[in-house]
DNA sequence: AATATACGCAACTATTTGGTTTCGCAATTT
DNA sequence: AAATTGCGAAACCAAATAGTTGCGTATATT
């Protein structure tokens, strides 16, 4: 049972649902509308989401909504950092060579 | 056979041979000295990788070198662009609310 | 020419995953 | 109080996945 966000968003069917709480929490049967499965399917999307902390749970009444905790999306984000490290450096390397070859021209 | 980037990802060593191959070029072989698993696992994982575009490789007599393909991780960056709007736009609200504090403390 | 090396590919296996069905519980509604 | 609704949890199933073992092939070394 890995449970890290990377598996989590690893499913089409949970970035949707993502997708559709990033604005908006929402009940499982909500969501479920969205989609062509059942709502259990989709609660067990949700308990994954909740257990690696991209989602969280309101109740009210006999209703939970479902929201998305953005603050975990930032894992991602940083994750990325060094990639983006290294596309910024190869994009700047470029800028140089085409400085450079402006400089020659003149 | 899904073979989306998200899904690419979601492996961890995947994910640790993408960070071995971001700066140079190796060989299955020299990646797989670096986990303990055999030449033929990685092998696989690079399969994937490369069916995504996610990883590029070159001949060189009788070795293969692999290079991370950076424009491919381009994708998730875009992904998260959307997530990227939410969050910072409640940092806004925030800083809204903090210097309506201060003005009022005025 | 014979051997060794680097590798991909296919077959097989255990585990994980996404989904369904069935159930039980708590909050509403009637 | 009885029926309904919203939900999570467990049992079960088919498909996918990560890994192993055992090839075959091309390049390099002896």
């Amino acid at each position: 049972m890995r449970r890290d966000i990377f598996q989590a968003i690893a499913d089409p069917t949970r970035r949707a649902i993502i997708a559709l709480i990033a604005l908006q929490a929402m009940t499982p049967n909500a969501i479920a509308e969205n989609f062509n499965t059942s709502r259990q399917a989709i609660s067990k999307h949700l308990r994954i989401l909740t257990e690696c902390e991209l989602v969280k749970q309101e109740q009210q009444g006999r209703e939970i909504y479902y929201s998305l905790e953005i603050e975990k999306m930032k894992e991602i984000d940083k994750w990325l950092e060094q990639y983006r490290k290294i596309w910024k450096n190869q994009f700047n390397q470029l800028d140089e060579v085409l400085t450079k070859l402006k400089t020659q021209k003149k």
